[in-house]
Parts: C-alpha cells; sequence; structure tokens
DNA sequence: GGGTGACTCCTGG
DNA sequence: TTCCACCAGGAGTCACCC
C-alpha cells in the first residue's frame, strides 16, 4: 500500500465503486451533513454481499467501456484540425440558437417527500422524526431522515446504519393515488392542459392563465402552492423556466417548499447552465455521467469546450442533444399525452433464493394471478408475455414469447412463463415477473381516439419503431435541419452524415401518425387549441412535437374527452400508482456490436459486449465444468478485449 | 430494405 | 424486525422474414 489514506474503504475501493453504492439518488434534495462518511458507511455495509459484487462487476465493465471509447475518440481526433472541426460545430450552435423561444412560462412542480408526507397526514405520531417509507427498500424517506443520508431506493438495513433512530412506515399506495389527484385538480385551475409527469409531479404552462388574471409568474406560483397546500396540507416545490427541462431543474433548486425563476434570457440561461452538474440534466444518469466525464464533460459549460470530439462523435454521444442542453434550447410544449397511453403492464416479485423447480413455478403462479387481475381490472390485454428472472449474483434476464391472439388469462400467462423458464433451469432466482406488451386497450371501443381500431383491431401501441427509425443517428431532439452547406462541409470529417436528410421534411407528417396511427383526430385537436403564438410557428410545431414525444415522452394520460391521468380504480396497497416517467431524452451513448458463439452452450449471441459477457456468466453461474470456465475466461479475453467496429447502421448508411 | 420479435441497457419516480 | 423494490418507457442491436 503506497498511500495511506484516512479512510480504509476508500483505499479498496475506487471512487466510482463507492460513489455507485451510494445509490442513484444521491445528490438530491436534504442534504447529509457529510456525503463522505454517508458513502463510508454504505460501503462497508455493503462489503462482500453478493449484491456488491455485481455491483464491482458492473462498474469494471463500464471501466472497459469507457477505456474503448476514450480509444475511439483518440482515433478520431487523429490527424484532424479541431480548429476547423470546432467552426463547424459553432455553425451548428448558431443554428440552434435561432431556434430559441422564451415567449412560453412553463412551470414543473413536485409534491416534497411526497409518500412520506402522505404518511404525515395519517400518522401525527411521525411529526418531526426521521422515517422511512417502505420496508426492505425505501421508496422515499422523510426530511429528517435525509439530514442522515437516507434516500429513496435506499434499502432498509443501510438506512438504519445511517440513522438509529429511524423508524419505518409501511407504503399506503391507494392513498397517494387520491392525494396525486387532488394535487392535480388543484393545478389544473391554472393550466386545464397540464402534463402530470408522474404521481407528484406535473408540467404546467401558465403563459395565458397569468397574462389573464395579472399576475406575474412567481405570484401565480406562489398562490397555486398555496392553495394546494391550504387544501392537501401537503407541500410542493417548483420552478419557473422558458422550457421544460430548465424548469424541472429549477424545481429542485429551493425544495422543499419552495421555488426557483430562471430569468427568461439567454444571458440568464447560459449562465445558469454553465456551472450546472450534467447530471442534473434529465437523462443523463450514472453511467452517462461518467462516460461524459471520461472525455473531460462534467459541467453543461463543458459542452463548449469539448464541442469538437462531440461533434466528431456523433455515433457516441448525441450531438444535438448535447449541444440544445448546453444552450437550454429543449421543449416548451406542454399537453397531455395523446391516446395510446400504456405500453405494458406486469407484476415482479422479489423473495429468498429459490432453486427448486416446484417452488419457483409456485411464485409464478402467483405473478401470474396477481398480472391477471391487474389486467383485469384495468382492461387489457396483450400480445407478448416477456418473463423477467434475477438470478442470486443479481444478473437480470428476460426471455418473451409473442402470441397471434391477445392475453389476459392467468392461465396463458402462467403457461408461458413456465415454458420460458424451463430451458434454463438449473438456476437460482430471487426475483420473478412478467410483463405483457403489445398491449390492446379492452376499453377503447368507446372512446373517440379509437377509430377504425375497432374494426381492424390493430395494436395498441403506436409504431416505436418507425419513430426510432426515424430519428436514429440524431439521438435525441435533432431533427432540427442544419443547412446543406454544412453538411458538405463535414462529408469528409464525417462520413455518414446524411442518414436522415431525406427525412427531415417529412417530420410534421411522420409525427401526426406516430401519434395517432389511425385518425389524425388528436393530432388535429391539439393543432387547434389555442396556444399564446410563438416567434417561428412552424418551427416551434414540429421542434416540440418531437420533442414531446422523445424529451418528455409518455404518460398514461388519454385523450381529451377523458381523463385518465390515474388509473380509475381503487388501488390495493400492494400495487403502485404507475404513471409513465417523462423526461427520457433517449440513450445517448451507441454501443459498437459484434456476434459471437458462446464458448460454453455454442449458442449465437447477438448482442453488445456486456450482453456476450453477461451471457458467458451465466452460463458459468449454471454450473458449466471447471475446463469449460477456463475456456471460457480465455476465450472471452481474446476475442472480446480488443474493440471491433462492425457498425452495420453505418455501412447501410454508406450505401 | 423495411418490418418484427427477442434481448439488453439506461433512466426515472 | 427490515439485509438492495417495483413499476414503466425509450432506445439500440441482432436475426429473421418478406
Ligand atoms: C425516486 C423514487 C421515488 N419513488 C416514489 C416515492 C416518492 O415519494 C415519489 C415521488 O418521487 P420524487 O419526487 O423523486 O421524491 P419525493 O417526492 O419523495 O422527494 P422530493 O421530491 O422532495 O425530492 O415516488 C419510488 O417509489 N422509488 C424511487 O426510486
Ligand atoms: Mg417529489
Amino acid at each position: 500500500m503506497a498511500n495511506h489514506h484516512v479512510n480504509p474503504v476508500a483505499s479498496q475501493d475506487t471512487e466510482t465503486l463507492v460513489k455507485r453504492l451510494a445509490g442513484p439518488s444521491t445528490g438530491k434534495a436534504g442534504l447529509a451533513k457529510d456525503q463522505t462518511e454517508t458513502n463510508r458507511i454504505i460501503a462497508e455495509a455493503s462489503k462482500g454481499s453478493k449484491f456488491y459484487e455485481n455491483e464491482k462487476k458492473k462498474d469494471k465493465d463500464l471501466t472497459g467501456r469507457i477505456e474503448k471509447i476514450l480509444k475511439q475518440r483518440d482515433d478520431v481526433l487523429r490527424g484532424v484540425d479541431i480548429k476547423t472541426v470546432e467552426q463547424s460545430a459553432d455553425r451548428l450552435i448558431a443554428e440552434l440558437e435561432s431556434y430559441r423561444d422564451l415567449s412560453q412560462i412553463i412551470v414543473h412542480v413536485d409534491m416534497d417527500a411526497f409518500y412520506a408526507n402522505v404518511e404525515l397526514l395519517d400518522n401525527s405520531d411521525l411529526e418531526g422524526k426521521p422515517f422511512g417509507v417502505g420496508h426492505g427498500v425505501l421508496t422515499t424517506a422523510s426530511y429528517e431522515a435525509r439530514k442522515y443520508g437516507v434516500r429513496s431506493g435506499m434499502p432498509g438495513f443501510i438506512a438504519k446504519k445511517l440513522c438509529a433512530d429511524l423508524v419505518f412506515v409501511k407504503n399506503h399506495f391507494s392513498r397517494y393515488m387520491e392525494m396525486s389527484k387532488v394535487v392535480m385538480s388543484v393545478f389544473k385551475r391554472y393550466d386545464p392542459n397540464l402534463l402530470a409527469a408522474g404521481c407528484d409531479e406535473a408540467y404546467l404552462n401558465i403563459t395565458t392563465y397569468c397574462e389573464s388574471h395579472g399576475l406575474t409568474a412567481a405570484e401565480c406560483v406562489q398562490e397555486m402552492r398555496r392553495i394546494a397546500f391550504q387544501e392537501t396540507k401537503l407541500s410542493a416545490s417548483a420552478g419557473i423556466a422558458p422550457t421544460k427541462m430548465l424548469a424541472k431543474i429549477c424545481s429542485d433548486k429551493n425544495k422543499p417548499n419552495g421555488q426557483f425563476e430562471l430569468p427568461s434570457n439567454k444571458e440568464s440561461i447560459l449562465s445558469f447552465l454553465h456551472d450546472l452538474s450534467i447530471r442534473k440534466i434529465p437523462g443523463i444518469g450514472r453511467v452517462n455521467e461518467r462516460l461524459l466525464e471520461s472525455i473531460g464533460i462534467q459541467t453543461c459549460g463543458d459542452i463548449f469546450i469539448h464541442r469538437a470530439t462531440i461533434f466528431l462523435m456523433e455515433k457516441q454521444f448525441g450531438r444535438q442533444y448535447l449541444f440544445r442542453t448546453y444552450l437550454g434550447i429543449t421543449s416548451n410544449v406542454v399537453e397531455p399525452m395523446a391516446r395510446g397511453g400504456r405500453k405494458s403492464i406486469g407484476a415482479e416479485r422479489t423473495f429468498s433464493s429459490l432453486s427448486d423447480k416446484g417452488k419457483i413455478f409456485n411464485k409464478l403462479d402467483e405473478i401470474a394471478v396477481e398480472l391477471e387481475k391487474d389486467m383485469e381490472e384495468n382492461g387489457w390485454a396483450g400480445r407478448t408475455v416477456t418473463l423477467k428472472f434475477k438470478l442470486d449474483t443479481y444478473q437480470v434476464f428476460t426471455r418473451a414469447k409473442s402470441f397471434d391472439r391477445w392475453i389476459s388469462r392467468k392461465e396463458d400467462l402462467y403457461t408461458t412463463g413456465k415454458e420460458l423458464i424451463l430451458p434454463e433451469f438449473p438456476l437460482t432466482i430471487r426475483l420473478i415477473g412478467l410483463r405483457v406488451t403489445k398491449l390492446k386497450d379492452l376499453r377503447a371501443p368507446s372512446e373517440p381516439t379509437n377509430g377504425i381500431k375497432r374494426f381492424f383491431e390493430p395494436l395498441q401501441s403506436g409504431q416505436p419503431r418507425k419513430k426510432a427509425k426515424l430519428e436514429q443517428g440524431e439521438t435525441d431532439m435533432n431533427f432540427i435541419g442544419y443547412d446543406t452547406a454544412l453538411d458538405d462541409d463535414l462529408e469528409d470529417v464525417m462520413p455518414g452524415f446524411h442518414e436522415n436528410d431525406e427525412n427531415d421534411h417529412h417530420l410534421d407528417q411522420e409525427i401526426v401518425e406516430t401519434l395517432v396511427p389511425e385518425t389524425n383526430l388528436i393530432a388535429r385537436q391539439c393543432a387547434t387549441i389555442p396556444r399564446p403564438p410563438a416567434p417561428t410557428p412552424s418551427i416551434h410545431s414540429s421542434l416540440m412535437k418531437v420533442d414531446a414525444k422523445q424529451h418528455l415522452a409518455s404518460s398514461s394520460i388519454s385523450g381529451p374527452s377523458s381523463s385518465r391521468t390515474i388509473k380509475p380504480h381503487s388501488l390495493s396497497d400492494t400495487a403502485r400508482p404507475t404513471m409513465s416517467p417523462a423526461g427520457d431524452p433517449g440513450q445517448i451513448l451507441k454501443t459498437g456490436v459484434e456476434t459471437h458463439a458462446c464458448p460454453i452452450c455454442g449458442k449465437t449471441l447477438r448482442t453488445d459486449n456486456q450482453g456476450i459477457n453477461s451471457h458467458i456468466d451465466f452460463c458459468l453461474s449454471r454450473g458449466a465444468i471447471r475446463e469449460a470456465r477456463d475456456e471460457a475466461r480465455t476465450a472471452k479475453k481474446a476475442t472480446f478485449s480488443g474493440f471491433k467496429l462492425t457498425d452495420k447502421g453505418k455501412e447501410k448508411g454508406r450505401k
């Protein structure tokens, strides 16, 4: 040991691993007194567990992945004139700048410690005490508990270590839904067209409300929060800004029970973003944070510094996504999701590890019963059944089967699940789940958006493939075309550059199709809803439409006539309030891909390196003989340590 | 070549 | 007492089909 650290854990674990173990929702509001001490306790408590080993492996895989990225970066940067590339990037950025729209007042409201504060309503004994909601893993924690570093998603036993006096409270999901409805109904008074982005948060466009009531944005939001509190005794925090993304970031600034307004001008926005950690950007999670960090990007301001690298590595990093993030030019459209709502419905359960076939089938049976009930109660059927299982090593796998008929009965679910897991034995699992996709809305026939569905029974879900295809290679909000002169300029540095050109002018139509496959009805309705005028109407609408779909995508809201923001049925306390998360800009990192045969089972593996490695690990973990193991290890090393780029998409694009 | 199914990864509440 | 949940969506890749 060359170095003597103050802290024995930190000297053994890498920094990244310690951070990883601290969980996904660190850096959140409710500051712990000492983050490194907290992390130390967490790492200490985790040490040696299977969970810990799995996290360690994931951390290692990611580190390997980063090495490849860096290698690619060096290749791409070799011999090019940085200044020239930067000029190209600058032109793209200038082009994007022209789309800035500061005309709207967008608000993001988010309830404070939602589940915890609802629990507080019903149990005043908890007042002032540090407590966590949930057993096993916490869904959230009271602000008193957060002072000790207790967080959402944290296992109870670690939380207890951080705070010895911690009290545990059970979840009451139906109660949360109930309060969610009340709160949303208050918000709706300020924008009837609001976008519910979860059971405790919503986006609003208050431009017209402020105008017609002669209020400033801050006054309006202050009043809204006051009334919400009056009617529910629950506090909320809010952000005010010209776009949804900025508003969301702002709503965290003065949490709890506060609000923050970002002045609506370019200078304020740029300086606000300049020192902001990239991790605060919705869509950039733990992995992308590390990926970006590896090329020197930690704050939004760093995006500009490294614009040349980003510009040349479109395949790895979403260029327009990052540049637009840097500029703060993102969607400002707030409208309820068009009908199309749910994409999947499922159930899964964790238990103490099981190997016995009969016992596992019993668990599967319970899941099937539960899922059937849920589907029945909410009126769904589907064509694809996906089995999910987690080994006692914490590796997760899925197996799927599709039908040409609608599945909803328990018996079908169970038999399919059984059929899917049977070839996997022997194995030891700690979780099993079923999920049904390609949904059909059994309650749809009466709804206006359903159109011809009634006669042809097409798939309920839209055509995500088409959408993906359309925007592929542009990653996120990158449908904005730049002029062709720029393209030509880039052609020599950036082959395969044109892949989306021919699509650009079809965009508007494509989007309408995506939103409402059958009739167009909702799209038309949305289009005619009077909204404050935007400076560049055509661009505004196309920009925002795409954005609404992908930057802030989907929630289970129905069309204008019915308002199904919330599950309409009484919810048992075991069922969670589900509303699709909004704010997913998609994957930023794209992976190079190879195919290979598994050295153990011989099966052709068609996936990326991680998939291959995990498959091999899987084969190993289910009891392959020692010889095979060694062989596999060496084969694995030989085959996958070098990064062969067989980018099919690129070849296609060039043809 | 485009559509589809199976699978994995990433993110967020 | 709780020993790392459960729900959901987007995206990307492969093989396979026509
Ligand atoms: C983050 C997270 C939230 N939830 C639930 C519980 C939360 O109360 C609810 C809302 O999520 P959040 O709004 O992320 O968290 P919060 O409202 O508890 O705290 P705050 O907004 O003040 O930071 O969603 C989970 O079940 N699992 C999770 O991992
Ligand atoms: Mg909240």
